[in-house]
DNA sequence: GTCCAGGATCGGA
DNA sequence: TCCGATCATGGA
């Protein structure tokens, strides 16, 4: 454990907390119930937590979010380029959340890779630097992007909320965990479908029963290559080949995969119209392109072409 | 009323 | 293997 000197504008904290494991170039203290990740590098909220890759985030201030991870109420602020999460000790943080904010992750070297590779690709990491990969739970995630088939994200998020409100637990007032699937596998189709989700009831209901009765344990899927992990996925109702690349890329630390998503498809069709390959061919192509990061290089490019690209908003 | 949304499934060519 | 229709739902 390192001891860093301290800083002459921080008050409140015990210097017997600070440690810094995770190298020089990130710099963490515990302070009053939350973990400061002091000058985070490459951590942009908005560019995080409002890509599309997460749905249970809410913006509740300038560079200040509240999400709800787990049976955990959690509360992530920037003021002046250092990051607080809270309320959160420094086990917990170590133990869990370093990995689900991919803090251990050196972000800039992988943009340095990645620049110069692709014109566009340069100009989506220049407008949406700071975006993170966050390595949220499987079995949420795959509960998710089924519901993202045919949907849109503020309707995903209302969705799964309700899910949430209905049959998790509520571990603090008004704020309630995911439900795991033996809960979900319990669940009544019309119960599901009153909760909006629409033709998607029984994915969700045959997903949860199928993790249940064959006793799957989607954490495991992290320790298969890609392609068989991929195929488990697959043998899920209501999981094609997107949604299996979401659940790997935001919660199993797959990288080596390119969710073709439509916003992919117009970018494919549109700027990469001359070097498109038929339509199985994109993730190797893309792998090609990209290198190791192709993964977290479409998560760039789907959240500045989605917002940014077009002049839209 | 039509179109669209981080698509998947199905039947038929 | 590939193509098109269809699938709930709600907002634009």
């Amino acid at each position: 454990m390192k001891i860093c000197s301290r800083p002459a504008n921080w008050s409140d904290f015990d210097p017997q907390d600070w440690y810094n494991d995770l190298g020089d170039a990130v710099k963490v203290i515990q302070t009053q119930g939350r973990i400061l990740i002091h000058q985070a590098k490459h951590f942009d909220l908005d560019h995080t937590f409002s890509s599309g890759q997460c749905f249970r985030w809410e913006k509740v201030g300038e560079d200040q979010y509240r999400g709800i991870v787990g049976k955990r109420v959690l509360s992530v602020k920037k003021d002046r380029g250092d990051v607080e999460i809270g309320p959160l000790d420094q086990e917990s943080y170590r133990n869990f959340f370093e990995d689900y904010f991919d803090l251990g992750r050196d972000y800039e070297a992988i943009d340095r890779d990645l620049r110069g590779r692709d014109p566009y690709l340069d100009q989506a990491l220049e407008r949406v630097g700071g975006l993170r990969i966050l390595n949220q739970e499987p079995f949420e995630t795959l509960i998710s992007f089924i519901l993202s088939a045919n949907n849109n994200i503020p309707r995903i998020k209302q969705i799964v909320n309700r899910i949430s409100e209905a049959y998790g637990e509520e571990i603090l007032p008004g704020f309630y965990a995911f439900p795991g699937p033996e809960v979900l596998a319990g669940a009544r189709l019309e119960d599901l479908r009153a909760l909006g989700t629409g033709y998607r009831d029984r994915y969700i209901k045959a997903t949860a029963s199928r993790v249940v009765g064959q006793g799957i344990h989607l954490e495991a899927l992290r320790g298969l290559e890609t392609d068989k992990a991929k195929e488990v996925l697959l043998g899920f109702e209501g999981v094609g080949s997107k949604v299996a690349e979401c659940v790997l890329l935001f919660s199993l630390g797959k990288w080596d995969v390119f969710p073709e998503d439509t916003w992919v498809k117009k970018i494919v069709s549109g700027l990469y119209a001359d070097k498109a390959a038929p339509y199985p061919a994109i993730r190797f192509f893309f792998n090609d392109y990209f290198g190791e990061g192709a993964g977290y290089a479409q998560q760039v490019l789907f959240h500045w072409a989605r917002n940014y690209m077009m002049g839209v908003k």
